[in-house]
DNA sequence: CGGCACGTTGAAGGGCTTCAAGCTCTGTGG
DNA sequence: CCACAGAGCTTGAAGCCCTTCAACGTGCCG
């Protein structure tokens, strides 16, 4: 089943080309459904193909010889999953599993050479995206060799504001995703307590307002004081 | 004052390319030693060159706004700096530091855009560099957030041996390189007196020999037995 | 030979994990 | 429609790993 070839030019890599440039991946494309916590592709799987998140959740997450899983990042729509791994034959180092019902499109590996090759821009903006996950993942050893538990729960709950706030009335922001303790604990290096007495004090300082995987923040600006205070 | 061209041919980036290919570069390049401990760029400076690592050992290294330095990636010779981050033109996320006397080539950027408009092999041995740089990080992070610190300082020892590691009598392996217990912290997300306590362990266990700023791993086996005993 | 950076060691304490038990909410099937 | 199972959440208690602070040793280089 392929796919519309407007849904290519709505992210960073594939914008600027015409769409007569994006026709045939288009063509060769597939459409794919996921239900929340189904796997897109596991951990050590061999990459033929890449993927783009049309909409919905995914997350990127590895899993250790002890069964704990770590998430190493959380795509939007628009965001590309393995695309470099794919490009260079090797298996990406996790797994992507859904934690919203999510569409994807299966793209081809061997046409994006071919862009690559015909446009340098797609180069560029390939090299952008992989910097921007590096310089992401780099930040992210920092925060968990040198800031205390508090602080990196506070990053992980900003980020999530990017990807998947939504204001609601009085400056506040819904996260629009299901998001679990545990879902956090992994976002952050800690367990899933800990993140639960956590957001407990927050919400009694009336800085969060929490549900039942759901999570409201009433003020951003207190939990960026916490990131600010380090620790 | 232009460099060898010989050079650019011991990496991993441009070796599959013809001397000629490579001249215009090298004529441009520029070839400059560092001392230990000198900064061959600062964090958040702008790139308008890279670096390629002729011989020596440069780190890449990120402060925090307390001060704190940790280490992101130890180069050696063939390496390149900075490269994804020159050619996208934003600043990387770090410095780096020279932590042995080192020589360092100084190269164009616009030069490799146009090697890599014109030999598609550049692009992917960038892609090829760039998706091990990512992998790296990532392991980094699943260690941080889920393994204790002896675990660690290990696998920062196991990764020296790869890097530095020159095999002596009886089977050990000798790490050629200055390495203070505030290093190998940096490396490993902990404070200097863990390292130092961890490894005086370590060597009345017989499975390494310390000497001032000298390491030298008697036993591998033993430090992948305590990587893989996890924590 | 004196200064300084590197290294060792001890003691104290705390932040976090771990284990455990019980609670709450949701959706599902009888 | 309601009960119940199960996933998610809360809370407490124990304790340990590691950091922090402090003081002192040790080797190297000028």
């Amino acid at each position: 089943m392929p796919i519309d070839v407007a849904m290519l030019q709505n992210n960073a890599l594939f914008k600027p080309l015409s769409v007569e440039a994006l026709q045939k991946l288009a063509d060769t494309a597939e459409a794919r459904s996921l239900e929340r916590g189904e796997f897109l592709f596991h951990q050590n799987a061999e990459q033929q193909s890449f993927w783009l998140v049309l909409k919905g959740v995914v997350r990127l997450v590895q899993m250790t010889t002890s069964g704990k899983s770590i998430t190493l990042h959380t795509a939007i729509g628009g965001e590309p999953l393995a695309i470099l791994f794919a490009l260079i034959g090797e298996p990406f180092s996790g797994g992507a599993e859904a934690i919203e019902d999510s569409e994807i499109a299966v793209l081809s590996t061997a046409l994006v050479w071919e862009l690559i090759e015909a446009y340098p821009v797609v180069t560029l903006n390939i090299l952008k995206m992989v910097a921007g996950r590096l310089r992401e993942a780099h930040n992210r050893i920092r925060e968990l060799s040198t800031e205390d538990v508090e602080c990196r729960i506070a990053r992980a709950v900003l980020r999530l504001i990017d990807k998947v706030g939504t204001p609601t009335k009085h400056g506040a922001v819904q996260l629009e995703m299901r998001l679990t303790r545990q879902d956090l604990a992994e976002m952050s290096g800690t367990t899933l307590e800990t993140v639960s007495r956590t957001l407990k004090a927050w919400e009694r300082m009336g800085i969060v307002q929490c549900h039942r995987e759901k999570l409201t923040v009433l003020h951003i600006a207190e939990v960026t004081r916490i990131v600010e205070a380090g620790g």
